[in-house]
DNA sequence: AAGGCGGTAA
DNA sequence: CCCACTACCGCCTT
């Protein structure tokens, strides 16, 4: 649940010892300043303050996860002697075959993922616990509060937590962790919402536990009143509903609905049935435990404007309240005529997901973590033909809106008439009495004053009860506007989806009252095994900075800091190479920068196109269509649009040149647009995917901090600290060093003048003529362009201390000039033809 | 079609 | 600890 995976000492104290692995650098070596002196003497000093300052950053942080190595050496000793240090508990005889080590006081779970049952354990270890990190061997998870609310909301039981840890764990189950999973989760699934004929219940089968809720004000206040008093019924029986494990288990498969071809091939099954077995022996155990409590309900009515405060208060209390949907039985509610389409066919992880969702029959709310690419759509979709009632869609883009509807006509029957938009520019009804509506989030939080016609649509959203809402990018919600959209509209059931359930605040544990808990998340690493994901390279190019740079960095503020290593000429110059390499390879690259200035500088002095926030619309359009079928459009530029509300064709290759940030969702989204790569080359990668990072700088500490997700998922950061053949490409941009003096000083224009945005922009590179803001992406003039013939200038080459990192590449990197060019130039003169017509 | 505005991330 | 700061979005109005 608590997807709150701050940047910790454990993360990086991995990250390190990932870079160190990697054999291309150690953090020590950061400290031999030889590579400097080639080109001058005279910034050494305040070159060695801070080099000392970011051999301090990484010592004081390895000291920090000072703990982390320390459980890690355990592991690791443990692993290789079969002797337990946690040696105050004594190994099960047969804990060899038993993949789980339990440590008690951190309430923390390594898993051997070698173990021939690990794929069993990892299956039910994600469900109950964090997954802090899963890379190759070792897999660490976190037995946490919120992670236990949400295994005991998918139905769970203590007792099968405890029976799963004990029998798979190497050592007897530490009576602390007993405890605290029983402490935990006495109160959690004892409270639940439920919609009943258009009413709210709040629902428990502990009588106590109502009692002792109603004797709290905050609730009791809001259930006075007619509706007032508690009822007490006996339990429905499980008579269509379904346990987790069973046959039946998965929701997607009682809708009849749903056509056998639905289901998973043969092997993929083998993996559920395995799964089954665990619950099914676990259930065994605990038949008769919990029959007796569970065969009355108690409830009491409370009024839908109290639901929320209700739902709060809960929460504050301890009995955090769930919320299900017994779709099957609301009468009330039309039904919607929607199914799949008899030929689509459901992954495993995600029929795994959904029948998280759908295990007791009914639906519940929650979130599901699929990373880019998984085919999150489809989850969604399928929920709704599941739930088959009236559907709300909420997207953070227009653009996704569009989408959204898209595959909805693309995976199921739905008639084209009952799913509308509800944007700015398309405000639909569906013709009949339900429906889909898909909108954005801003659309139904929209504080000020509406349009007419989008008032009449908020009231009819408003106006009616939805069956589910399905929360794209959810992972905004908890930002203070977006929440409202939780209350705002009444639904029955919500789900939410998202590929990076984590921000740099820490308001996403609100997501687990707001929407629900995590319901699933899929391990990134065992998806790219299965080929559902691209295989990805990831590697951090260090780019010394060139003195000139390196002095006036030091010598400026933070905050001007920042362009001074973004334009590092070394960085570039990387970048340049990279890009020639790549689109030799035929990849297709994006460059991404978070630095407008950068952006347009980068690609006007590569001659590429851009694309940012001021680009027109047709415009974008345009140059991602070139992009995607074009042989003359291989690599594009993209400012941080392209993080989220752009639609990215498919690229195989991505590069980072700005990120001074340290978001990892940021990171984690960039990384995902390559994630639906196919082309695979020989060492068994589809992607490529470069952080470049000024060495030496905070950047390096950023970049770091926006690893961290990744490498949590189990992605290795490849060092590079020399691209082989980069002082022999052809045209390499600021070779001389009256060139990266001249660019130094445009930086520092920049810096100066950095208030008047628009003025720079038109003069600096007068790569454009004139015009309002965005008219100018695309592309230099001709006649710009450089020539090679600076080799032999190289005075600044020599000092990259780079270290090899692919022999075999560049071996046919000769300079060929693209007709590109041309081709763009052609298109600018039709633009501008185009500009004077209108 | 463009600018104002309020909103978000970090 | 909170706040930087910039770039971006979508919606509404003109």
């Amino acid at each position: 649940m608590a997807s709150k995976r701050k940047a910790s000492t454990s993360s990086k104290s991995s990250r390190l010892a990932k870079r160190s692995a990697s054999g291309a650098a150690t953090p020590q070596s950061i400290g031999s300043s030889d590579e400097y002196s080639a080109e001058g003497s005279e910034a050494s000093e305040s070159e060695a303050e801070n080099l000392s300052r970011a051999v301090k950053t990484f010592s004081s942080d390895s000291l920090k996860s000072r703990r982390k190595e320390q459980s890690h050496t355990l592991d690791r000793e443990a692993k290789l002697n079969g002797i337990s240090n946690l040696s105050y508990l004594s190994l099960k005889p047969d804990h060899e075959n038993r993949p789980l080590w339990v440590d008690a006081q951190k309430a923390r779970i390594t898993l051997e993922h070698f173990s021939p049952l690990a794929n069993q354990a990892q299956d039910f270890l994600t469900t109950i616990a964090e997954p802090l990190s899963r890379p190759e061997f070792l897999h660490e998870y976190a037995l946490t509060v919120h992670s236990l609310y949400a295994a005991v909301s998918v139905g769970l039981v203590p007792q099968d937590i405890i029976n799963f840890l004990d029998r798979l764990s190497k050592t007897p189950l530490p009576e602390e962790i007993r405890s605290f999973i029983l402490e935990c989760t006495q109160a959690f699934g004892k409270v639940k919402l439920v919609l009943k004929h258009n009413r709210y219940y709040l629902e428990t089968p502990d009588n106590k536990v109502l009692q002792k809720l109603m004797q709290d004000e905050g609730i009791s206040a809001q259930t006075t009143g007619e509706t007032a008093g508690i009822i007490t019924e006996k339990a429905p029986k499980m008579g269509g509903l379904v346990i987790p494990g069973t046959k039946d288990a998965a929701g997607v498969r009682q809708q009849p609905g749903v056509q056998d071809s639905d289901r998973p091939s043969t092997d993929e099954q083998d993996g559920t049935a395995k799964e089954d077995n665990i619950y099914m022996t676990l259930r065994e155990d605990d038949d008769d435990d919990d029959e007796d409590d569970e065969t009355h309900i108690h409830s009491v009515e409370i009024p839908k404007d109290g639901v929320e405060p209700v739902q709060k208060r809960c929460l504050e209390l301890g009995y955090p309240v769930l919320e299900e949907y017994d779709f099957h039985n609301d009468q009330i509610n039309a039904n919607l005529d929607i199914d799949l389409k008899p030929n689509t066919t459901i992954r495993t992880y995600q029929e795994k997901s959904l029948s998280k969702m759908f295990s007791n029959g009914r639906a519940r709310s929650g979130i599901i973590v699929l990373p880019c690419g998984a085919g999150k759509t489809l989850v969604g979709i399928t929920a709704a033909c599941t739930i088959r009632k009236g559907i709300v869609i909420l997207c953070t883009s227009s653009m996704s809106v569009v989408q959204w509807r898209n595959e909805f006509l693309k995976w199921s029957n739905i008639n084209p008439n009952d799913i509308a938009i509800f944007t700015s520019d398309h405000k639909e009804k569906f013709s009949r009495n339900t429906g889909i509506i898909v909108s954005t989030y801003s659309m139904v939080t929209q504080t000020r004053s509406r349009s007419y016609d989008a008032q009449k649509m908020m009231d009819f959203m408003q106006s009616r009860e939805w069956g589910l809402m399905i929360l794209d990018e959810v992972h905004v919600v908890p930002a203070s506007i977006f929440r409202k959209v939780t209350h705002s509209i009444a639904t029955h059931s919500k789900l939410g989806l998202t590929a990076t359930l984590l921000r740099e605040d820490d308001k996403i544990t609100d997501l687990n009252f707001l929407i629900g808990p995590k319901l699933y998340e899929a391990n990134w690493m065992e998806l790219a095994d299965q080929g559902h994901i691209a295989k990805v390279q990831c590697a951090e190019v260090w780019c010394p900075m060139t003195t000139e740079f390196y002095q006036e960095y030091l010598r400026e503020t933070s905050r001007k800091r920042a362009l001074l290593y973004i334009m590092n000429p070394r960085k570039f110059q990387a970048c340049q190479f990279l890009i020639d390499y790549h689109e030799k390879r035929r990849d297709k690259v994006i460059v991404f920068s978070d630095n407008v200035f950068a952006l347009k500088a980068y690609a006007l002095k590569l001659k590429k196109f851009y694309i940012y926030g001021g680009t027109p619309q047709t415009e974008r359009l345009r140059v991602l269509e070139n992009f995607q079928h074009s042989e003359l459009v291989n690599t594009i530029f993209l400012s941080k649009i392209g993080d989220t509300s752009l639609d990215l064709p498919e690229a195989t290759c991505l590069i980072q040149i700005s990120s001074h940030y340290g978001s990892r969702r940021q990171e984690a989204q960039r990384l995902g647009r390559i994630l639906r790569a196919k082309r695979r080359n020989d060492e068994g990668f589809n992607a490529f995917f470069y952080s470049l990072v000024s060495k030496d700088t905070q950047e390096m500490y950023y970049s770091s901090k926006r690893q961290a997700f990744l490498v949590d998922q189990g992605y290795a950061f490849k060092v590079i600290t020399h691209l082989q053949g980069i002082e022999n490409l052809p045209g390499l941009a600021y070779a001389s060093p009256a060139e990266r003096r001249e660019l130094l000083q445009e930086v520092m224009l920049q810096n100066e003048t950095s208030a008047d945005v628009e003025k720079v922009d038109d003069d600096l590179f007068s790569a454009r003529s004139g015009g309002t803001r965005g008219k100018s992406s695309g592309m230099a003039k001709k006649g710009a362009r450089r020539t090679a013939g600076m080799l032999s200038d190289l005075s600044g080459g020599q000092d990259m201390a780079y270290i090899e990192y692919n022999k075999s590449r560049n071996k046919e990197l000769k300079g060929k000039h693209n007709p590109l060019f041309k081709k763009m130039a052609k298109e600018q003169q039709r633009r501008k033809q185009q500009r004077l017509e209108l």
